[in-house]
RNA sequence: GGGCUCAUAGCUCAGUUGGCAGAGCGCGUCGCUGAUAACGACGAGGUCCUAGGUUCAAGUCCUAGUGGGCCCA
């Protein structure tokens, strides 16, 4: 039996579904499993994939490196749990099911029903569960689909249920009531985590606005705000008492102005009309914006009167600009409901009541709160309405104006304003409006600047008076000293540095959120005395339940089953759940304890955690994932003497791009679906790349062309069109991806056919018993020895985590396998089965094993092409051996093998060629013309031996006649010298420049001899003599017209470039034999296709050079015979040799083709 | 506004204790080809962001500035 014919153009796709089909056949991943059972773990912990939408190609890299880790350690024969998770929870699931159910607001979902809307929301989870399970098989992801983790699973909320409770009972969960960003649209608060993705750059319209002082006729405080909204709850003015502010008389209304002294000619955001904001430009329709002198002057112009300290502005007190309304008038602020507004504030005075000057100091770095700069230097306070606002009102007893309700809009209490969005357009205009009619506006604009906007709807957000329920992180030292234990990789990327900024200035975790479909708080709140408890989990909630119980027993911990479970608070009320639901991180932050029997098989745990590797794609992740499973594990581990790690090492990666280096977006249908690509790119090729791309460097992907839709076609008859989700395909070119699949993966596939086209033709037998080692050529243990040096390589490289270099590894053994081994060895395939000799034997085994080990070597990264090949080479021909590459052992290097005098010699030889070979180039000499000679004088013992070993190799790769070793070319050469500044400057300091200029007077030749034995050189500069050290001379050497020289450092190449009447004609034949092999080829002849030749000429030179090589042409091109008359054949070509004229013409024999040698 | 970080060929990036500015891709010319759409040689292409400073010598160290990225306000 004799291996399968290799195609010389591979269809990847079409081969990867095919070896699916083989894996799930026969199970092999089951048959892996079972193998490495029982043996040395390597535990992995997946990072949930968002369980919302169909995979993209940006999936795919965090997902190749997943599946390619676990193949090696598998290999490497390791027991892993393979064990993918799904993200389930949370605000995203909840967006897609409203537009998939027409709901727009919260007020739609709680009519359908919580339940229906909960239902919905878990078969949405499931359903791209089940696509993300079908793209990632595609990708050869070998998990153990049928035990995914869902972060919406009992075990996992449950495991959320006593991480909290261990968070109360350490004092670290409360109810906290602050100003958050709100999305009307979306309904609730948004975490800080959050709306850091959302920020976009928009124009609001800003407003400078006069508040009457006071007692004091006709004088004013200029305010400015980018919000008018918050101007009906404006409580305060805040100023920096350090700072001068200047008080300005208008002429039009002889009004006086008080503001920043700073601001009257500051020009705002004059950077950013210029330059842009950061990489947008300035919006169009935006005028510049203007000074305040110009604003004043435009209305009939003014004067300084004076200037005043901020500090003495302090106290003042003023009309607000809508005391007029309702709220204004409340003691004590006004919200709704009055809740919001603690106790002990109840007393203060009203809004209107209670306009006045503060000065709000410093923060917490000892920066000033209010500057000069962008607005006035005297900012108009609203505590219900801005966080740092109400952090002063809190100081100064400033009430708070809360005027939004959960969907955006004015409450009640706001005159014309209830029931408007703040954030309208109209709404603006009928602030304005207002403001005119009561004289309070001064000036409005358009104000461009980056706001944060919902990062679901896109709505902006709003900032609400709100009471959420947070975790302290009075404990982030415990978190740090974790984070610190951890191995953060790649290094460059500066991981635990980045997670510890993020860890010392991150906030309080805002847990809650006002949503319907996550994790259900396990927090219950009596509204009577004011107390709360957490239920640690399930049993807790049922030895607590007073109503309820039976309703839920038999329903997941999710709204609105568990809200209907009550517990006797201390007072004797019956309470009931917090209606909030959880921050989705909360979620993804337990894995290490949920997904691992922590509290059900405390063994298994102990086991498997911590992880050996965790891998995400880093942007984002240290405020996301990376931080939530830190946080979390800490908690779980507080007080224990041991604090356990949740992993060991991280690996992060950056972003995948267009080609183009711009993110792709599924709004435009920019975004690559993963079928598409893997259809066309073919999945071993995004592989390769993702796997060789440094981790650090975004990668760019290729192009989707949303215009042209595509059919694959497959190897069965069938076709596909459409992505598992329904998406049609459409084209993607990806220039990496072509480089990537030429480079390597045809390279590979071209060893691997050079390899199979000749062990069919000589049935070469896999079993044969092995010539010995020592017995074969040195270039066979060569190669073999290099064998062992990337085997160690990229087992090292895999072991640290790193894919990059296990990539290039492989790919510079593949560059010498292909283009100097085989290369140089192909003779040694093509001859005569009839000779049968030992040393063809050996270059066939040398060869399959390479190829053999390189294909195990490359499993894990192109798992798909590696066995293709495997089952060729090995399964279907070795009895015993495994039925897949990835059932086999991961090679490790055989010692034995390995000679680095051998691989010195070889790099010497590559050396020698590749300077040879530029000599000839730069002599105009081509390869086909024969020379008579080389001379090379070795720089060291390992270049004379490389030349000696390898002499039949010079001769025949440089196609000289002979080859000689010299170790003093220096009469040859014409000399020029020059100063090695690296020593000059030490040696001379001040002066090596003069010394090296004195070096270019001196006598080249006899300062070279000199420096030869060794000697000083002494130079004269100016009355004064140097010595100069032999080494710190540079000798350069030229060669005459009959030589053309190469040479490096020591080491000298010189060609023969006389050329004999016999070289000559010697040469004209070898480009004959060439025009003959490309006619050969053009007539599709096989290999041992043996032919008649007629070639016909009249140049003399020519017609010699055919007659007096006439043996060598026939047995290169398999001649049987060579005529001088036309065949009248088929295949002829009329080529140009030396400017002649030659006709070729060529016949088949029939006889059978015995190949000559 | 603050912190961190980066700036080198058309693109993506190396550049070690300071010592003759590099690689891959792309481009051009030539060569090689009986596995290879492969490969080899050569070439064009540089204000090493700017300005100062230290030094015999700065892409490299220092200072300031400009611009980008990330994080935080």
């Amino acid at each position: 039996m004799s291996f399968d014919k290799v195609v010389a153009r591979a269809d990847f796709p079409a081969l990867e579904r095919s070896i699916l089909k083989f894996w799930s056949d026969e199970g092999i991943f089951e048959k892996l499993r079972a193998k490495n059972r029982g043996r040395k773990k390597w535990s992995f912990l997946d990072g949930p994939i968002t369980a919302n939408n169909p995979m993209g190609v940006h999936h795919a890299w965090g997902r190749t490196y997943k599946d390619a880790f676990h193949r090696y350690f598998a290999m490497a024969g390791h027991d892993c749990r393979y064990q993918n998770g799904f993200d389930c929870q949370g605000l995203w699931v909840e967006i897609e099911v409203e537009k998939q159910l027409n709901l727009s607001t919260k007020a739609d979902i709680e009519r359908i029903g919580l339940d229906t809307f909960t239902e919905a929301c878990k078969q949405r989870v499931h359903k791209y569960a089940a696509v993300q399970a079908e793209q990632s098989k595609r990708l050869g992801y070998w998990m153990d689909w049928d035990d995914s983790y869902f972060t919406m699973s009992d075990d996992n909320n449950y495991t959320i249920w006593s991480f909290l409770k261990k968070c109360h009972e350490t004092g670290f969960l409360y109810k906290g009531t602050d100003v958050m960003p709100w999305s009307g649209r979306a309904g609730c608060a948004y975490s800080h985590m959050e709306i850091a993705e959302g920020r976009k750059l928009v124009a609001h319209t800003a407003l400078f606005v006069r508040f009457a002082i006071r007692d004091r006729e006709n004088e004013f405080l200029l305010v400015w705000t980018t919000t008018p909204w918050t101007l009906t709850s404006n409580v305060g003015a805040a100023v920096n008492g350090d700072l001068t502010y200047v008080k300005l008389r208008a002429k039009r209304d002889n009004a006086l102005y008080y503001f920043a002294k700073d601001n009257l000619n500051h020009k705002r955001l004059d950077k950013e009309f210029k330059q842009g904001f950061g990489s947008q430009p300035w919006p169009k329709n935006v005028p510049k914006l203007k000074t305040l002198h110009q604003i004043f002057n435009e209305h009939g112009g003014y004067e300084i009167e004076g200037e005043v300290r901020g500090s003495e502005l302090v106290g003042w007190t003023y009309d607000g600009p809508f005391d007029e309304l309702p709220a204004q008038q409340q003691q004590g602020g006004f919200a709704a409901p009055m809740d919001l507004i603690p106790a002990d504030q109840r007393g203060w005075a009203s809004g209107r009541d209670g306009h006045r000057v503060i000065d709000p100091g410093k923060d917490s770095r000892g920066e000033s709160y209010v500057v000069a700069g962008e607005g006035t230097g005297i900012v108009h306070s609203a505590p219900g309405c801005g966080d740092v606002d109400n952090k002063w009102g809190k100081k100064h007893e400033m009430v708070a104006i809360a005027p939004l309700g959960a969907d955006g809009k004015f409450i009640e209490g706001f005159g014309p304003l209830t029931g408007k969005r703040a954030t309208d357009k109209e709404t603006v205009q009928e602030i304005i409006a207002s403001l005119k009619d009561k004289g309070l506006l001064v000036a409005a604009e358009e104000y461009p600047h980056i706001y944060p906007h919902c990062w679901r709807t896109g709505d902006e957000l709003v900032f609400r008076l709100v009471d959420e329920w947070y975790i302290s992180m009075d404990w982030r030292d415990d978190i740090k000293k974790m984070a610190q234990r951890v191995n953060w990789m790649p290094a460059s990327m500066r991981g635990m540095e980045r997670e510890m900024d993020w860890l010392t200035t991150m906030k309080d975790w805002m847990i809650s959120k006002k949503r319907y479909w996550g994790l259900a708080l396990p927090i219950w709140e009596c509204h009577k005395c004011g107390t709360f408890e957490v239920m640690g989990g399930r049993d807790e909630l049922r030895e607590r339940a007073v109503e309820g119980w039976a309703e839920f027993e038999n329903q997941t911990p999710h709204r609105p089953y568990v809200d209907r479970v009550k517990i006797k608070c201390v007072c004797g009320e019956h309470i009931s759940r917090i209606p909030d639901v959880g921050n989705p991180w909360l979620d993804a932050g337990i894995v290490a304890y949920s997904t691992t029997r922590y509290n059900t098989d405390r063994e298994y745990w102990n086991e498997w955690v911590p992880a050996d590797l965790i891998t995400e794609c880093f942007p984002g992740q240290f405020r996301n994932w990376f931080y939530a499973i830190l946080a979390m594990s800490t908690m779980m581990e507080l007080g224990k003497e041991k604090p356990r790690p949740p992993f060991k090492n991280l690996l992060g990666h950056a972003l995948v791009l267009d080609e183009n280096r711009q993110v792709m977006h599924k709004s435009d249908g920019t975004a690559i679906w993963f079928e598409e690509a893997a259809e066309q790119l073919g999945v071993d090729t995004m592989r390769w790349m993702y796997c060789a791309q440094p981790p650090t460097v975004d990668l760019p992907f290729g192009l989707r062309h949303p215009d042209e839709e595509i059919t694959v076609q497959c190897a069965d008859g069938g076709t596909i069109t459409h992505t598992v989700d329904g998406d049609r395909l459409c084209r993607v070119t990806s220039k990496p991806a072509d480089e990537v699949r030429r480079r390597v993966l045809m390279s590979i596939w071209n060893c691997y056919k050079f390899f199979c086209d000749y062990a069919r033709i000589d049935n070469f037998d896999p079993t044969a018993e092995q010539v010995p080692v020592a017995d074969r050529q040195d270039i066979d243990r060569w190669i073999l020895s290099d064998l062992q040096l990337v085997v160690a390589d990229v087992r090292g490289a895999f072991e640290r985590y790193e894919l990059a270099p296990v990539c290039h590894a492989i790919e510079e053994f593949l560059d010498n396998l292909s283009n100097w081994y085989i290369r140089r060895n192909r003779r040694r395939f093509w001859r005569g089965q009839s000779e049968g000799d030992a040393d063809k034997l050996a270059a066939y085994q040398t060869l399959y094993q390479s190829l053999v080990t390189l294909t195990q070597l490359a499993a894990p990264v192109v798992p798909f092409l590696s066995d293709t090949i495997y089952r060729n080479l090995v399964a279907n021909h070795v009895e015993g051996a495994p039925e897949s590459v990835h059932l086999c052992d991961y090679p490790e290097p055989d010692e034995t093998l390995i000679d680095r005098d051998l691989s010195d010699r070889m790099a010497a030889l590559l050396k020698i060629i590749s300077m040879a070979r530029a000599a000839r180039t730069n002599a105009k000499l081509k390869v086909r013309q024969p020379l008579a000679m080389i001379r090379v004088q070795p720089a060291s013992d390992t270049e004379r031996a490389a030349v000696e070993l390898f002499k039949d190799h010079i001769l025949e790769e440089l196609n000289v006649k002979d080859v000689v070793v010299d170790d003093d070319l220096s009469s040859m050469c014409m000399v020029a010298i020059e100063g090695n500044m690296k020593l000059l400057g030490p040696a001379f300091g001040k002066n090596a420049g003069t010394v090296a200029r004195a070096l270019a007077d001196v006598n080249a030749k006899a300062t070279a001899e000199q420096i030869a034995r060794g000697l000083s050189v002494e130079v004269k500069v100016g009355g004064e003599t140097h010595i100069v050290e032999p080494a710190a001379i540079i000798v350069s050497k030229s060669y005459g017209d009959d030589w053309a020289g190469e040479e490096q450092v020591n080491t000298v190449v010189l060609l023969d470039k006389r050329i004999t009447h016999e070289l000559k004609l010697e040469g004209l034949a070898r480009d004959i034999v060439r025009h003959v092999q490309t006619l050969r080829k053009e007539a599709n002849l096989d290999l041992e296709d043996r032919i008649t030749l007629s070639v016909r000429t009249d140049d003399d030179d020519l017609n010699e050079a055919a007659r007096v090589c006439r043996d060598h042409i026939a047995r290169e091109t398999l001649a049987a015979d060579i005529v001088h008359s036309s065949l009248e054949a088929a295949a002829t070509s009329s080529v140009k040799i030396d400017g002649k004229t030659v006709e070729i013409e060529l016949v088949r024999c029939q006889d059978d083709g015995l190949r000559t040698m």
